[in-house]
DNA sequence: CTTTGCAGG
DNA sequence: CCTGTAAAG
């Protein structure tokens, strides 16, 4: 037996089920399916986006801004339960999080904060470095960790979904130039490296090792992705616990529609 | 010797002159085009829609708002003179007039004040027949009839524009229905009535007399320009010493590309 | 419905 | 560049 997982950050679900690449859905053979960016509540959808048949639908969407983040869960697999957001009142409200729990294990969704603008100084100056909402990234992801490895007491836990944070070198096309970008700072980084050793598998990495090339996200301001000038910053990790059970893991960078692709994790289960 | 003078509602020229429409500027004949709500500042346009080779091009752009209202006129005929918007102070920051003084009488190309929102009263209900800005369309009239009045004591006078009123019954589709909406509000009506009194006269009636179904603007809302539901609010008015020169008045309602249509005047001069 | 501006990414 | 808002017409 084994279950297949994929995340997306579709930037707008309303945009992107109204283009002929929203096809994959309908033809995507998974159980579960973790969207990111929503920008929706399920009331603006058609029904056929909203409540497609054979699978449960579960929202949470950004109650401090319309059209802003949001995620949702598509799933063949009923769940035991279904919580929106992260238990504390502080990092509620922005539609960040979905966790269901599944026999098997806790099932995350995320989609984590982005850096957010440059800071400026009094004189309106950028502060070369400095990002707006990194230390709202900082202390979400903080939050987020805390509460996972509450879960994993109870059972193994998987964690998808948009980071927002380029773990290794190897994990975007231009590191060198983007050390003081958001994304890909070393307090950023550093996360990743202490979530990392607390023993969440990049299970991307597991399966493909030192791959080069291979990202899930691409601006569109440059046309980047006509380039493959790209940052692999959706991912799929298990606790260690899972290991054993990763069969297979994937960037599905043929599928547009999108600045992101899919990513996808199967397990033995 | 004859004088060709066209007038468009362009509904943004950034929008307009992107579309395969804006051949209607290259192939016009004419001498001098008013344009209205362009929506732009000249900087924001490429070089051949701002600075078209063979026309002089004077622009009176919003300063109270970006991307509102605003109006430009083109030129084969050097102006004696340009005055951008009317005399008081309280007339002027949202671009509605250009003034050019030709050799044989003053032109002035308006983009009259629309009437708004309907107002809503201190419960949140709307008031049948009261909107928020006639007060201002009404104001705007008076000070604009005010200045024609004194340039006509030099020259013959010659006005075209988007009115924002349909004049009589004949002028719009559906009089009955829009007997309490803005454009056609008796009040608005009797400063036409005051307007053409004065010896302003409507060239287009004169020259086709009660021809029904002629419109300038079609609501985009109910694409009602499929079935000429539209309102004739777009004239050319000249001062009554110039009657005899008229040669001919017209819309040229198979011009796309607006939710209005442009509409001329030639004269013998 | 359509064109703007703007925030956010 | 692209997806969302909202204001205005």
């Amino acid at each position: 037996m084994s279950i297949r997982l994929v995340s997306w950050n579709v930037n707008g679900l309303r945009a992107v089920s109204a283009k002929p690449e929203w096809r994959w859905f309908a033809e995507n053979t998974c159980d579960v399916i973790g969207l990111q960016e929503t920008k929706a509540q399920p009331e603006q959808l058609t029904p056929a986006v909203a409540s497609p048949a054979g699978w449960e639908a579960h929202w949470a969407s950004s109650v401090v801004k319309k059209g802003y983040s949001g995620v949702a869960v598509f799933s063949r697999i009923k769940p035991l339960a279904v919580r929106c957001e992260l238990p504390q009142p502080e990092w509620q409200g922005e539609g960040r999080i979905l966790h269901l729990e599944f026999e098997k294990f806790h099932f995350f969704n995320g989609y984590f904060p982005n850096g957010g603008a440059e800071e400026v100084d009094e004189h309106g100056k950028p502060v070369p470095g400095r990002f707006k909402r990194v230390p709202y990234k900082m202390g979400f992801f903080e939050a987020f960790t805390a509460y996972a490895e509450e879960c994993r007491k109870s059972k193994p836990v998987v964690v998808c979904g948009d980071f927002n944070i380029a773990h290794r070198p190897i994990d975007l096309a231009r590191p060198k130039q983007n050390e003081k970008n958001t994304g890909f700072l070393p307090e950023e980084r550093a996360f990743l490296d202490r979530f990392t050793a607390l023993g969440y598998v990049d299970t991307f990495r597991h399966v493909h090792g030192d791959l080069e090339g291979q990202y899930s996200w691409w601006s569109y301001k440059t046309r980047a992705r006509e380039k493959n000038i790209g940052w692999r910053i959706d991912y799929f990790f298990v606790s260690e616990e899972l290991r054993p059970a990763i069969r297979d893991a994937w960037i599905e960078s043929d599928v547009y529609g999108s600045d992101h692709c899919p990513v996808g994790l199967e397990l033995d289960i």
